[in-house]
Order: C-alpha cells, then structure tokens, then sequence
DNA sequence: TCGGTAAATTGCGATACTGCGATATAGTCG
DNA sequence: CGACTATATCGCAGTATCGCAATTTACCGA
C-alpha cells in the first residue's frame, strides 16, 4: 500500500482535498468539473515552483489517486474517485 | 495530518496491522488483549533488529497511534483504537 | 518556420529517513 | 552489589525525498 507514501506530504495531501472541489479554482479553457485542474492553477494554490508542482502530480498519479488529460498544451488533473474509494473501502483491513 | 507519514512505511504499517489480534503473538507475563504487546515479539515479527523495532513503535507513538505501557522491564504496545477511530473518521475530510 | 506558453524532465544541494551496531538506561533476580 | 534481560537512545553510512533553477519536450498561433 504505497499510496500512504503519496499522503505523507502535507501539500500533496493538501491538493488531493482541494480536488474536491474543482470549480473552486480560476476559470479555464476546458471544464474543471469534467476533465480536471490546470496544473498552473494547482501550482498556484501550492504557491511552490512549476517543477515541484509537476512532481507533486506525478507522485499522486503514480498511486493511481490522480489522473491527468492532456489537452493541448494543457494538462487537466483530476481525482480517480474510483481508486479512492477502494483505498477507503480497503483502509479499514490496513489500518 | 502527520498520521500519514507514520503510515507511509510498510512494516509500520504491517505492526498496525498485527496488532489488531494481539492474541496471535507469542503469549507472555501481561495479557496482550488488554495492556497490548512485548515489543521483543513485534521485533520478532517484523524481523528487523531491536533498536529498529523500538524505533519503529517510537514513530508509531508520536503519531498517537499506539500506546505504550512499561510493566517491569517490558514495554507492552498496543492501538489506540479512540485515535484510529477519529483518523477513519478525519480520512473522508482530507482523502 | 518562428516565438511564445505549458508542462515534464534533469541535475543539484539540502534535508530526512532507514536500519544497524554500540552504548546507555532501567528493571529483575540472587 | 553484580550479572542478566529488555528497551531506549546515539552515531553512523547509505539511501531517498524535497524544492528549485535550468533545460527539454510538446503544443499553439501567426
């Protein structure tokens, strides 16, 4: 269960809630609702750099919590609701 | 919301795991039901060497997810299932 | 094709974590 | 007190993580 290792960070965990609620982020090309988050605007909100952003990204992909579309030049995230149910549903036989 | 971090490594996270049937340890002077278990049994367990397994149960107390009760020269561990509890709970907030 | 924007990747110093042996502390039993 | 056991702490080397600037890749519009 290495998705624990994607909470750890307080700003990872923090972006993850955020995601939540997509439209509470600035207005953007693509429907937030839908297909996700502008990075830009993730990075913003976390007030850290470009790259750090994206890595924070990649690291919340990687355990499947996140997905990420590419439009354009733009890379829209957005919460896999499906994987986090299962680790909800499987966090009572971990923990 | 620290509790993750303590989570993030797997054989933490196994020792939590364990000690849901303290009764599967080796028996020993105190009842692990109710005052918990010998860390010499969870260093047994988890393999790892002593000062590794007392390190491991010192992170898992700072986090406030086991406590630990010295009779004689035993340390007993054992959850704190009231904190476990309200981190289910917490868990849909921040997840 | 060119200049501009968005994002991913790379490289780096700083920091934190990992796991262990060695040592220190604390308790037990003669 | 002295030998022994259980646990905590210290110090260390190896490894991973953190956050960034710089670069690269990818896409767009003119």
């Amino acid at each position: 269960m290495g998705v624990f290792k994607a909470l750890a960070h307080p700003t990872r965990l923090a972006i993850l809630s955020w995601l939540k609620d997509p439209e509470s982020f600035p207005p953007q090309d693509q429907p937030a609702a839908s297909v996700g988050v502008c990075l830009k605007h993730i990075q913003a909100r976390a007030d850290v750099s470009q790259s750090t952003a994206s890595q924070f990204m990649a690291v919340l992909q990687r355990a499947g919590l996140v997905t990420c579309t590419r439009i354009g030049q733009w890379s829209y995230y957005r919460r896999n609701e499906e994987v986090i149910a299962s680790l909800r549903a499987s966090f009572d036989l971990a923990v």
